[in-house]
RNA sequence: GGUGGAGUGGCCGAGAGGCGAGGCAACGGCCUGCAAAGCCGUCUACACGGGUUCAAAUCCCGUCUCCACCUCCA
């Protein structure tokens, strides 16, 4: 069986075949930078960090290309009320944004393309659609006709008729139709000079959509495999994207997939509501991994409600996996095992990235790995180790990668502290040993104090600092 | 008004016509000096009302509730 993704274009499943054999070339809608992430937007990063890595698996060579939309309305309203550039505002959130996805183990794209670096891409895309009859230039303004389209709406199956007109510009008069959208609007008195470029019909800034469209021609060319964003995305901007390029003669996507909400309070997690939860601060209360964790388990296409307890009760599960990757390690090394994915795991990551179901075949992996150990069978130890630490790392969970273990290696206190517990550990076997478990308790509650867990097992004591 | 999505056991969260996803919690057992961790077992749910079918959480009709997009939005 090979990988089936559900197309928001065709609303259901389809086999996914790319368009050059042994490639995969995918283009996601990053982040517009007008504020710190929260919880939501990476929720967004790694529902396509794991498609990524899925089909880096699965054999394809794969271009991600994640662009920063880092000009708006937004950013320029933002950047006035702070007293600072436009330009200054947008950098720092992009900063923000990048620092977030790294703290969660999401992969560098292939390349992360700025919107205000394609002005010449974009008008060169805007001649070619005015050339075609597909968009008009107003006074320094230029829409899409969307009338001049038959398809327009067919990505989200609306009818223009139905639709309620588009307010992206202030006056509706000059445009042919309400629903036309701008691909370009020109510069307005009171506006930083700095956020305005010259073009064929006088200085101005991108509409929202032309960039997408753009940076995706250059980067991907004119028709590529896959485009994802979040679900808000559909309409008005995929929709539109779609409708450029296509009007501009290009193929464009050949897959829709859109992640679904995290919700506060029922409702989806917006800076407009003030129900956001900042993945700065979350990260101060819960492990990074934790936190990937428990927003890669569920499938990247529902709805998810964010609650301390869902977050806490991650938590434990992940420590489950943890544990036994610990021990495993401890007991056979880390590299034992070769790295066989389960066939429960690739059938589930295969149906749509049934990331549920491959997650069910990593505890499945895990409870046997586990009998394994209380059995003392290292090869059946080994043997889930690797498939384990495989399926993990597909999830971007193993816990022996060097992306989690980095912090905190090395230092001089650290050995100090190994040994200190080393030595008390040593005292209670002894005590033990003469059955004095009064003071074996002792030493095991003093430790348990200062948060160091004792565990005994057959081959001695271990420990671990708990949470 | 138009276009979509959701309602599952104590909790989180899958599945989408017939074999009890998985995890968390709880309870019982095994293991342990006692723990911890682990393993085994127990807890048989699908908003409501009809219908189709040998068989429905899953399909159809209706109802209720909630959410999203059509305005910036992951």
């Amino acid at each position: 069986m090979s990988l089936r993704l559900y197309d928001t274009a065709a609303r259901a499943v389809r086999e996914f075949t790319p368009l050059r054999a042994g490639q995969a070339s995918v283009y996601v809608c990053g982040l517009t930078v007008q504020g710190p992430p929260h919880v939501g937007h990476v929720r967004s990063a790694l529902a396509f960090d794991v498609l990524r890595r899925w089909l880096a698996c699965s054999g394809l060579e794969v271009t991600y290309v994640r662009n920063v939309t880092d000009i708006d309305d937004k950013i320029l309203a933002k950047a006035e009320a702070a007293g600072v550039p436009w330009w200054a505002w947008a950098y720092t959130n992009e900063l923000a944004v990048t620092r977030a996805y790294d703290v969660l183990g999401v992969l560098p794209p292939t390349y992360e393309p700025r919107a205000t670096g394609h002005v010449p891409d974009m008008v060169a895309l805007m001649e070619r659609l005015i050339d075609r009859g597909h968009a008009y230039a107003v006074d320094g303004d230029v829409y899409f006709d969307v009338r001049s389209f038959p398809e327009y709406g067919c990505l989200t199956r609306q009818r223009v008729e139905d639709l309620e007109p588009a307010a992206d510009t202030d006056t509706d008069e000059r445009k042919r139709d309400a629903r036309d959208f701008a691909l370009w609007k020109a510069h307005k008195p009171g506006e930083p000079e700095t956020a305005s470029w010259a073009t064929p019909w006088g200085r101005g800034r991108p509409g929202w959509h032309l960039e997408c469209s753009a940076m995706a021609e250059r980067y991907l060319g004119p028709e590529f495999d896959i485009h994802g964003g979040g679900l808000d995305l559909r309409f008005p901007h995929h929709e539109n994207e779609q409708a450029q390029s296509r009007a501009a003669g290009d193929g464009f996507a050949r897959y829709w997939l859109h992640n679904g909400w995290v919700t506060l309070g029922g409702e989806k997690m917006s800076k407009s509501l003030g129900n956001t939860a900042l993945v700065d601060e979350v990260v101060q209360r819960v492990r990074p991994v934790e936190l990937r964790y428990y927003l890669v388990t569920p499938h990247y296409r529902s709805t998810i409600e964010f609650t301390d307890a869902a977050l806490a009760e991650a938590g434990v599960a992940y420590r489950r996996i943890e544990s036994f990757v610990k021990r495993a390690a401890e007991r056979v090394g880390a590299d034992a095992g070769s790295p066989v994915l389960c066939a429960d795991f690739t059938a589930a990551l295969d149906d749509d990235l049934g990331t549920p179901a491959a997650v069910a075949a990593v505890h499945e992996a895990v409870r046997e790995g586990n009998t394994a150990l209380a059995e003392g069978d290292e090869k059946a130890v080994a043997d889930a180790l690797g498939s384990v630490r495989a399926m993990l790392g597909v999830l971007g969970l193993d816990p022996l990668d060097p992306h989690w273990t980095a912090a905190g290696g090395g230092d001089r206190l650290g050995e100090v502290a190994d040994g200190l517990v080393a030595l008390a550990l040593e005292q209670r076997q002894a005590a033990r040993a003469r059955r004095d478990y009064a003071a074996a308790d002792a030493i095991r509650d003093q430790l348990a104090a200062l948060g160091v867990q004792v565990e005994d097992t057959p081959q001695g004591p271990r420990w671990e600092l708990s949470r």
